[in-house]
DNA sequence: GTTAGCACTCTCAAGAATAGAGTGCTAAAA
DNA sequence: TTTTAGCACTCTATTCTTGAGAGTGCTAAC
């Protein structure tokens, strides 16, 4: 038996009240835990082990007669050590596969969808981020004329994302010469990242540098026009109304901050994005998100990657009593899936 | 005095109790309506006349002994005949003007903004269905090149709106061929609702009539990729957690119904949208609405124009309580603004 | 080290009692 | 004829009590 924290028979009895309270949703009683769970143990000895795990805390009570709940230091030694890896079934699996079958090539719809599949399949929220529009990489931008003054700049990104933007154009811009500018921006700044075309686009010598001497007056404003963009990632959230099935959310209050929350994109996306390994499986639990309003939550979240070496994040945020082995199996597979599709295809 | 179905002191009753259940929540009891409005009646008289209501089905009981509440009925007669246009303060217009200064010319901007001023200002739930695609008249088109297989196929709109969308090619579809194609297109479509350029797209009488002597297997099939778009309206929600205010929806359950209804934006559009009269704005109180799980919200909306002569549609969705003087005012001065946005400028 | 037994604590649900709000009705006043 | 004061009645909401039940912690025996 090695050496550790706890012992072999304390694992086995916090996992046990981890498995029952996810399911039940109700304090785990000793004698709960001798009819579920054949561990050859009396209720008396469980309620031993019980009280060591407390002590430690793994577990706590609500009230002196109540049944064992863990608490977010239970989950996290249930999450880091003690969980096994399963495998989704072939329907789930074809269930993701089948969601994004329907769907066309379109960016957006793919990001939207996997939000709706995320959540359809874990009963949860689903939450998609898109990548970072500033490490985005051009592939391809296109100018529309809409009227003398006003072009719509089409930022088509090698990750299949698109940009459309508004932009001004001086007065006396006639189409030929817009389109001269056209072909010329493609020609010198696809490839390249936008975080970096826009440095470029305010920076007189790199705009020398690199347009050299096809530099005028019309290129360097319609550059730094059509670049001025604004940090942006796009977030994609389904299955909220997932929440009122949980019987811990039974109170308005409780339910109201977490939506309160939600409807502020912007938090979600710090939420999502934040210390985030590329490709690896987070589990945040309960308060570990450091989101106000959002203490009863746990969030499962995975990287994914398009083309262009770009990164965005998925996950899904639920309650912190929540089937976590199925979970992250299930963003696991969906990120793979995705990031499948971006490199498969398109 | 004219003949009506009620008599003056009937009406001033019903509006009082309209106004005081708006402020207060409460049902009104005869005592409230003496002390807060000078009737020049005894508590008795009173009791009189809202007895005589509640028999014509203008105010209903929850229990003996409370106060009343007006009936879908009795919010009707306010909203039609009894409440007053309350003009909207310097402030408040200032307020929703402001909210579109910051937002920039893109369209699917102004609608985002838009919901998000009408639940700022109103505090309820603010909607804003986009005009309907292929309703819409298209500007311009350009293709963009993605791989030898696919282009992307950017749809720009009289009305500002912009549509992307992947579309496969004929694989040996060379780049002078593609750009002579676009030049084509937009020199016969342009101009042309979505709807009906669809319907040429599919037919092949149609498509010889308009292309003439250009028409060629490749212009066919890339007319036909482009254009065989879905019917799609966008639905632009925001202040969905404002309802956690509302004193009657203090339950779970109650909100759950209206949440999930939220999540389906298609039939949120279809709600909004439906008989509608263009530029009119239209109150639905409760169960008027004719949708499942909003029997106890009402709405108000109204139709905004942009240009390419087309209809949009913004409304609030709130409680059946709500504040309907202001609303109804919040509603037609954005409807008027939003508009003037659209045909002034861009 | 394990277990049976038991006293103890706390919650939850159901009833009982009480206060209060507001009505409807009746009979008197205007 | 209309309005009003007065009052009995009804229903809600709150508080308190009570009892059952669940589950624990502890102790002493195995």
């Amino acid at each position: 038996m090695a050496h550790s924290v706890l012992d072999s028979r304390k694992y086995a009895v916090l996992e046990a009240i981890v498995n029952c309270y996810n399911r039940t949703a109700e304090p785990v009683s000793s004698q709960k835990i001798v009819q579920d769970y054949d561990m050859g143990l009396s209720a008396a000895t469980l309620r031993n082990t019980m009280a060591d795990l407390e002590e430690l805390g793994y577990l706590t009570h609500p009230h002196t007669s109540a049944g064992r709940i863990p608490t977010e230091q239970g989950y996290r030694v249930y999450v880091d050590s003690l969980m096994t890896d399963q495998k989704l079934s072939r329907k789930e699996r074809q269930f993701i596969r089948d969601g994004y079958a329907a769907s066309s090539r379109d960016f957006e719809e793919i990001m939207d969808q996997t939000s709706k599949i995320l959540s359809a399949i874990s009963h949860h929220i689903g939450v998609v981020l898109s990548p970072e529009l500033h490490e985005s990489i051009l592939h391809r931008l296109e100018f529309i004329s809409i009227d003398s003054e006003h072009i719509l700049a089409v930022l088509l990104m090698a990750s299949g994302a698109v940009k459309n933007q508004v932009i001004a154009i001086p007065k006396d811009l006639s189409d030929e010469e817009l389109y001269r500018i056209n072909r010329i921006l493609n020609e010198k700044l696809a490839g390249m990242p936008l975080k970096q075309i826009r440095q470029i686009s305010q920076d007189p010598v790199k705009l020398k540098a690199v347009f050299d001497q096809h530099l005028s007056d019309p290129i360097a404003t319609v550059t730094r026009n059509t670049f001025a963009l604004e940090q942006e990632t796009h977030v994609y959230i389904d299955g909220t109304s997932n929440f009122f099935s949980h019987p811990e959310f039974g109170e308005v209050q409780k339910i109201e901050s977490l939506f309160r929350v939600l409807e502020q994109k912007q938090q979600i996306a710090d939420l999502l994005s934040s210390r985030q390994d590329p490709l690896g499986i987070q589990v945040l639990i309960g308060s570990e998100n450091g989101c106000e309003g959002m203490e009863m939550c746990s969030i499962v979240r995975s990287s994914y990657r398009v083309r262009g070496n770009q990164f965005g994040t998925i996950g899904v945020i639920g309650p912190t009593r929540m089937a976590y082995p199925r979970i992250v199996s299930i963003v696991k597979f969906t990120s793979q899936t995705i990031s499948e599709l971006f490199e498969e295809s398109l």
